[in-house]
RNA sequence: GCGCCAGUAGCUCAGCUGGAUAGAGCAUCGGAUUUCUAAUCCGGCGGUCGAGGGUUCAAAUCCUUCCUGGCGCGCCA
């Protein structure tokens, strides 16, 4: 709360030598409430006045003297402790929440600015499988983070619809698929195709060299491999959009690889104008050895190209589209080396706004024993994972709330919340190793934990059944349960910022388990009805504003907060 | 071999832009409900912060070496 630094920082000002602002960015929150609500380290001015940092501290508060709304000054060690006037702060929390509603939390820094947002972007012909949850959940997240932040946000799904697989495909199909009969396919089929082409290739290695002619035809605009590689397609967005549905997961462009086929030529050409290109095995690079990395790649010795390409000219494509602030690419750290090259080559073209791209990468899911994939078909569909996740929480409803009405819906929303909590809950970067039973564990840090304790608060205000009011006796909220979760909401906005600054959803799922444990602690020792009409005011509407504040973070992450659960 | 990332309690993690006693959850043991949903809460147990060296008044946090694991290193994406 700058209100309160500001003022700390200014009874500090005239005691020491420091300048307002550098005051203001050492004051830091003491680690336990006992020791106060903000404090000054005087190290600084140990430094500077050659004495113990405890003598500084004791002497500093001596002369302090607290004026309103700081209502003690206390030197503790080395620090100089504050103490703020518990009534006026709750009330500017509080009085804020309550005004604000769903808006609570947004600070408006990114208005007229705009983020483009690459996330999920799966491969055609393929299952979505646990492990293309986390670009999809981080990429969404983040997606709200900066809408919430006044930024206009560009959410695109940049599917891999392009490139020597659908040759590979192609090549399957006609082998050993099932043409003639034209039979509905499925993705399970094209799978199939997809697993059987490695499976024959690895005896039979010319049938590569067949995938990659098929390839090279399609980029070149053959209708026969177009019309089958649009067939794949389709059935694989089909397939997408269900699960996508499922999970609420929302795209304002699906522009896959293929889209900047036509795009590719112009951008070789500006590369080669700028002189960057070389010739080397055959294959023409951009040499980057002069940057300490290996060349990038932009056609192989048949020509056709590749995925940096179309990288590089799809980055091009969305500057000249939508004029981006931020271009953040949500895609697993393994393809570090990749980003650091295509930045490299933007760069080298003489866009400006190379360094305006960011690769915010993530952590593998692995299994275990190891890898997932999808060539050995050693996966878990997404699908069975958010099914077995809503069937299980249904059977926890029915031995624990059998009343409770629309079952399906919450059973779901829990089900799906569990899974999008889980995989949001750790630092992106972090590897995962996926075990069914800490995903589909529904007690403690999880999901349905901060749900049950919004569910709860509904219900207490269910039962209060009036207008929820901001004017009451601020006085009444002083107990440390109330007044460390009073604490606890006003840090929500400044959690956002920082959760934006370093692309960490993890940071807001964090937080949102502090705040459900210091409601819950509040819970258990503070009855909130009662005859006393003052004190249930009060203690509703921090019930109300808690609730408010569960519901506008799991909103964030993607997670919805049932009333009744 | 080179590069990037990680190593904190039995397990999963937080803390990492240096600061006050290293925090949670799971597991385990014990306790709390005539009262707002016990998917909750309280307490016990549990740590050479991978190892060594260094910088500093102060290191889990910064630097360095080593160990272990993951990922990446030209015609896949």
């Amino acid at each position: 709360m700058d209100y309160f630094v500001k003022s700390i920082a200014s009874l500090l000002k005239e005691k020491t030598n420091l300048q307002e602002d550098e005051i203001e960015k050492l004051i830091e929150i003491p680690p336990v409430q006992k020791m106060g609500d903000y404090a000054f380290p005087c190290y600084t001015l140990s430094k500077i006045l050659k004495k113990p940092p405890n003598s500084v501290a004791e002497e500093l508060s001596r002369t302090l003297h607290p004026i309103s709304p700081i209502a003690e000054i206390r030197a503790i060690g080395p620090y100089v402790n504050f103490f703020v006037d518990k009534a006026i702060f709750s009330k500017i929390v509080l009085k804020k929440v309550h005004e604000e509603q769903d808006l609570y939390g947004s600070v408006d820094v990114g208005s007229g600015k705009t983020v483009v947002i690459d996330y999920s972007s799966p491969n055609i012909a393929k299952h979505l499988a646990v492990h293309h949850l986390r670009s999809a959940l981080i990429g969404n997240a983040i997606y709200h983070i900066y809408k919430t932040l006044g930024y206009n946000c560009v959410g695109i799904n940049h599917l891999g619809d392009w490139g020597t697989q659908f040759g590979q495909l192609i090549v399957a199909y006609k082998k050993w698929g099932d043409e003639g009969a034209r039979k509905v396919y499925t993705v399970t089929d094209l799978n199939n195709l997809y697993v059987r082409f490695h499976q024959e290739a690895a005896k039979n290695p010319a049938l590569e060299d067949e995938a990659r002619e098929w390839f090279k035809k399609l980029e070149a605009g053959d209708l026969g491999a177009k019309e089958l590689w649009q067939h794949f397609k389709d059935i694989s967005l089909k397939e997408f959009q269900k699960i996508y549905d499922m999970l609420e997961i929302h795209f304002d462009a699906f522009i896959g690889e293929s889209f900047y086929n036509t795009m590719v030529e112009d951008t070789v050409k500006r590369i080669k104008e700028k002189d960057l290109t070389k010739v080397s095995e055959e294959a023409l690079i951009v040499d980057l050895e002069p940057y300490n990395m290996p060349p990038c790649l932009l056609r192989k010795k048949d020509d056709a190209t590749l995925y940096a390409t179309r990288d590089i000219a799809a980055a091009e494509y969305r500057m000249k589209t939508y004029n981006f602030d931020t271009m953040v690419y949500v895609v697993g750290s393994e393809q570090k080396l990749h980003f650091k090259q295509v930045y490299k080559v933007l760069e080298l073209m003489g866009y400006d706004w190379a360094n305006r791209c960011v690769h915010v990468d993530f952590g593998l899911m692995k299994f275990k024993d190891g890898k997932m994939s999808t060539r050995k078909g050693k996966v878990i569909l997404l699908e069975d994972l958010l099914i077995e996740a809503i069937e299980r929480v249904r059977k926890i409803i029915e031995e624990k709330n059998p009343s409770l009405e629309n079952k399906d819906v919450v059973a779901k929303e829990v089900g799906i919340g569990a899974v999008i909590f889980a995989d949001l809950s750790t630092r992106r970067t972090k590897d995962v190793v996926f075990e069914w039973e800490a995903v589909l564990n529904f007690e403690g840090e999880t999901g349905p934990y901060i749900q049950y304790t919004h569910a709860r608060l509904c219900s207490i205000l269910r039962k209060y059944g009036k207008l929820v009011t901001a004017d009451i006796n601020y006085e009444l909220l002083k107990e440390d349960e109330a007044f460390t979760l009073i604490k606890n909401l006003s840090q929500f906005p400044s959690t956002i910022l920082k959760a934006a600054e370093f692309y960490e959803p993890s940071l807001i799922s964090n937080y949102l388990i502090d705040v459900c444990a210091n409601l819950n602690r509040f819970y258990n020792t503070h009855r909130v009805l009662s005859d006393d009409e003052e004190i249930t005011k009060a203690r509703i509407l921090l019930v109300d504003s808690t609730r408010q504040v569960i519901r506008n973070g799991l909103s964030i992450l993607g997670i919805h907060s049932p009333d009744r659960m």
